[in-house]
DNA sequence: TTATGCTTCTTTTTT
DNA sequence: AGAAGCATAA
């Protein structure tokens, strides 16, 4: 089958071949076995020497004989706890009194307000190890949600690393890939075939926009992308359509079409055996709530439930917690005591639940999380003992008090203080730009010198923007100058359309109710299958009843089945025999996975006798060659799960690859040392990078254009602000673009309020305004302007600003002024107003690109290094480039064209 | 049924 | 600027 990709590179087929095979445990019951939403972590235990020399140097002190009274769990079976060979206090060493304390902690539910680089994760994991080292838990009993796979993956590998592969037996899982394990392991109770579908955001929009064309709805007044959303948010509410119908079905018109189109959505879903992403969850929580046996099941497993970014937890998920640890039984079983009673039916106590967040850093809230979920935990869980985590062991106090200052902005937010005994660390470096592709420039110069001068490699860097389409100026330029990188997000892997089709043959085959993907490749490739095709396909399906694969089916029937199915009518005799044509891939394949096929054959085999490879191979369109590569991109895919899981089936890939959004997210030290990191800040979060980059510091990018009007909108832009400054190391660096290219058209925006938070002596503006502004600037005299206020600010602007007139102090120029003091070297020679200063950096700036006709051994004056003299010079024009000594060890490389140099 | 050229809308951010 | 949807033509 490898055939099929001969002629290509297969990214990945290498490293697998010397991998192992995994290890896999024993299935349970329950499907304990590994989770396939993690990337492959299998190979590592029991060969690691380093884990074998801990586990010989146990101290057996872990002491647990006795524990776990009811020894009737799902883990019973398990090898004696305890002899994980952990030192309990060990797992404290090191760790700061909170962190300690946050560790140990024993009894009721925990709340930890973990600060940004705070230790979070260290202590969630020691939390773990600890509860095992002491023996008050197995590692059955452990259930520990984190929000994305990477997380988990991470999570899970740290925790193998303090205490073995017994590790293995917890669940590490992200909340959806957690419920569909529960479901998939109930699937009889709810009446789904195990190989049920899972519907991404496209999928559930395909299927919206089917629905509102069944019901007629002008897609005008009524989106099908805006309902698709609206069902979204109801279900994070857990409001399903009779709710929803009771709740609001007649008070309007579009609430009325909307609870219509809900319930026909769900009626769809349903009858294709399909989930979508936000029913993993409400689905789940539902299940708990209506089978007690079922609840009681998983709340007997698992006595420990840790949730990490609690502050992004939508109501949906706040109440699936609730529902696994069992709190709501609480009334009815004895309180205190812990787990010690969990043998008894009646007095079954509550999981001992520990969450872990910060508000500030919630950024989640426009897919429904909540931070009242955090802000009120000790509320929802009276006994709740709090830890603060406020020491920082990430950024320098500089970046710290610019986070700090952008964050305390918000209203109604309890006040921290996050400190660091890093010491001061080097000032925020700030750039205007006149457009994002002079961003770029300078951010790509940057890099380069820093690589140069400090040594820094393009691993350490990361450049963060706000929205995915930001990302094409930046790769450019990038591109252009040689410097490796990565993209992040963005276009996911599997939103691709050549992925998503071949996706979807593997589903039609795994699930042939599964009616959104077999519409969806009906006619892909090309098989003389249009719309009139699928229309009398659909019209079949829906007048008998059956879906519409089943239609495809009848359609096909010949001889003595013609007796026992209805007749489609209306099928042309052609499309007729390519429907049959196109049900028989189908069935050969689903042969083919029940006589055991791995996932890898039945791909190639669907890519291949659909024609849809051959397609794209003699396509003259050079995006379809990239196409191809994508799709051996996937074999490889396949490929690794082949080896990894040799008894995963389709249903198992499928899973993995519903549940996992991004494959090459995981940024291993080893392989990205050389690469520069490019992300949203969403996707940022929870990462460090020694040099960060923060663009597009602009209102109207950053933050977002749709956020500036409403006030808890603009209190989550300032928190994702915070996110990004607080993810710097060392140097942290923020930019903005005074032109901005969207939607085609150029468009003037002013600098982010934000940039007016951070106290002007924390940044060193290397260039404080744009050329624009400074041409706009009206000409001052000596000592004038100063008191004048800058006049790039408030209201010149193209795009209009219509909030309040901001009381910003940071002009441009006293910013330029300002960092003078702390840094320069010189800085007496600052006499001159800050208005001549920046005067004069604007000068440099604009008036010529051709080197000031500087030579070797002139004597010049910086805005903010003060004087130097010209030790060599490189390049010419624009780029041009001048090596400056600036005294006192201060070689600066400069670019001429942006550098406020004068000369003497 | 497909190909084409035209229009419109897009940009938040993710499991 | 680019994609995706739409209408009309072949």
């Amino acid at each position: 089958m490898l055939s099929l990709f001969d002629d290509l590179p297969l990214p990945g087929s290498s490293g697998t071949q010397q991998r192992l095979p995994a290890a896999v445990p024993p299935r349970e019951d329950d499907g304990a076995t590994q989770p396939h939403d993690g990337q492959g972590t299998a190979g590592r235990e029991g060969d690691d020497p380093v884990e074998r020399a801990r586990r010989r140097a146990a101290s057996g002190s872990g002491g647990d004989g006795d524990r776990s009274p009811g020894g009737a769990g799902p883990d019973a079976d398990d090898r004696p706890a305890g002899s994980y060979g952990i030192d309990p206090d060990a797992l404290v060493e090191g760790l700061n009194p909170n962190q300690r304390a946050a560790v140990v902690h024993s009894g009721g539910p925990l709340l930890i307000v973990a600060g940004a680089g705070s230790g979070k994760t260290r202590v969630l994991t020691h939390r773990i190890a600890h509860l095992l080292a002491t023996g008050r838990a197995r590692p059955g009993e452990i259930l520990a949600i984190t929000f994305t796979n990477k997380a988990a993956a991470e999570m899970r590998e740290r925790v193998s690393d303090l205490v073995g592969p017994s590790a293995r037996r917890m669940w590490v899982s992200t909340f959806h890939s957690a419920c569909v394990r529960i479901l998939r392991r109930e699937h009889e109770t709810l009446g789904l075939r195990s190989s049920f579908s899972i519907y991404d955001a496209a999928d559930s929009q395909r299927l919206m926009t089917l629905v509102c064309r069944q019901l007629d709805l002008d897609p005008k007044r009524y989106p099908p992308r805006m309902f698709s959303r609206k069902v979204s948010d109801l279900k994070n509410e857990l409001i399903d359509p009779d709710d929803f119908a009771n709740q609001a079905g007649g008070t309007n018109n579009f609430d009325s079409h909307l609870a219509e189109a809900y319930r026909l959505y769900q009626d769809r879903l349903r009858q294709a055996h399909a989930l979508d992403f936000d029913d993993l969850i409400m689905s789940t929580v539902h299940l708990l709530q209506a089978f007690p046996a079922v609840a009681e099941h998983y709340r007997r497993r698992f006595r420990h439930v840790l949730v990490d970014e609690y502050q992004d937890t939508n109501h949906a998920q706040y109440a699936l917690v609730r529902e696994l640890a069992g709190v709501d039984e609480r009334e009815r079983g004895t309180s205190g005591g812990g787990q010690a009673d969990s043998a008894d039916d009646e007095g079954l106590a509550p999981a001992e639940l520990t969450v872990v967040g910060d508000a500030d850093q919630s950024i989640y809230a426009f897919r429904g999380a909540t931070i009242r979920n955090i802000l009120e935990f000790e509320d929802d869980y009276p006994q709740a003992r709090t830890i603060l985590l406020e020491q920082n062991y990430r950024s320098t106090q500089t970046i710290l008090s610019a986070a700090n200052a952008v964050i305390s902005r918000n209203a109604g937010r309890k006040a921290k203080n996050l400190w660091t005994d890093a010491g001061e660390g080097p000032l925020i470096v700030g750039y205007v730009a006149d457009s994002e592709h002079q961003e770029a420039r300078f951010i790509a110069e940057e890099i380069d010198r820093l690589g140069d001068e400090r040594g820094t490699r393009p691993g350490d860097v990361a450049i963060f923007y706000r929205t995915n389409a930001q990302s094409r100026a930046m790769e450019e330029v990038l591109v252009r100058a040689g410097l490796p990188y990565k993209v992040v997000g963005g276009t996911r892997f599997y939103e691709r359309k050549e992925i998503k089709d071949a996706v979807a043959y593997l589903r039609a085959v795994a699930n042939p109710d599964d009616a959104v993907n077999v519409r969806r490749i009906l006619n892909v490739p090309k098989r003389g299958l249009g719309d009139r095709a699928e229309s009398v396909l659909a019209t079949h399906a829906e007048k008998h009843r059956v879906s519409f694969g089943q239609a495809l089916a009848d359609a096909s029937a010949e001889g003595e089945e013609r007796d026992t199915t209805p007749e489609v009518i209306g099928l042309a005799t052609r499309a007729r025999a390519q429907v049959k044509a196109f049900h028989e891939l189908l069935t050969e394949l689903r042969d083919m996975e029940a006589s055991g096929a791995a996932p890898a054959e039945i791909l190639d085999t669907a890519l291949d006798k659909s024609g849809y490879l051959a397609e794209l191979r003699t396509s003259e369109d050079p995006q379809d060659a990239t196409r191809v590569e994508n799709l051996a991109e996937l074999h490889a895919v396949a490929d690794e799960f082949r080896e990894t899981e040799p008894e995963g089936g389709l249903g198992d890939f499928l899973e993995r690859v519903s549940l996992v959004a991004d494959t090459d997210q995981l940024p291993d030290d080893a392989d990205d040392a050389g690469q520069v990191t490019l992300m949203t800040v969403h996707t940022a979060k929870g990462l460090e990078f020694p040099v960060v980059f923060v663009t597009g510091m602009e209102d109207g990018t950053f933050p977002h254009q749709r956020s500036l009007t409403e006030e808890n909108e603009l209190s989550e832009e300032r928190r994702l602000a915070y996110v990004a400054l607080t993810r710097a190391r060392e140097r942290l660096y923020i930019s903005r673009a005074a032109v901005r290219t969207a939607f085609g058209m150029p468009h003037e925006l002013p600098a982010s309020r934000f940039l007016d938070d951070i106290p002007s002596e924390l940044v060193e503006w290397r260039r404080a305004e744009s050329s624009m502004e400074t041409l706009r600037r009206p000409r001052s005299g000596y000592g004038g302007g100063f008191g004048s206020g800058p006049p790039d600010r408030g209201g010149n602007l193209v795009g209009g600003r219509s909030g309040p007139v901001r009381t910003g102090k940071l002009g441009v120029g006293t910013t330029a002024a300002g960092s003078t003091g702390p840094t320069g070297p010189a800085a007496s020679t600052a006499s001159t107003s800050s208005a001549t200063t920046s005067g004069a950096a604007a000068k440099a700036a604009t008036k010529h690109p051709e080197g000031l006709g500087l030579d070797v051994g002139d004597k010049v004056t910086h805005d903010s290094y003060g004087l130097g003299t010209v030790v060599a010079l490189e390049g010419s024009g624009s780029s041009a480039v001048a090596k400056i000594d600036f005294g006192s060890g201060h070689l600066k490389r400069l670019l001429l064209r942006y550098s406020p140099v004068t000369k003497l």
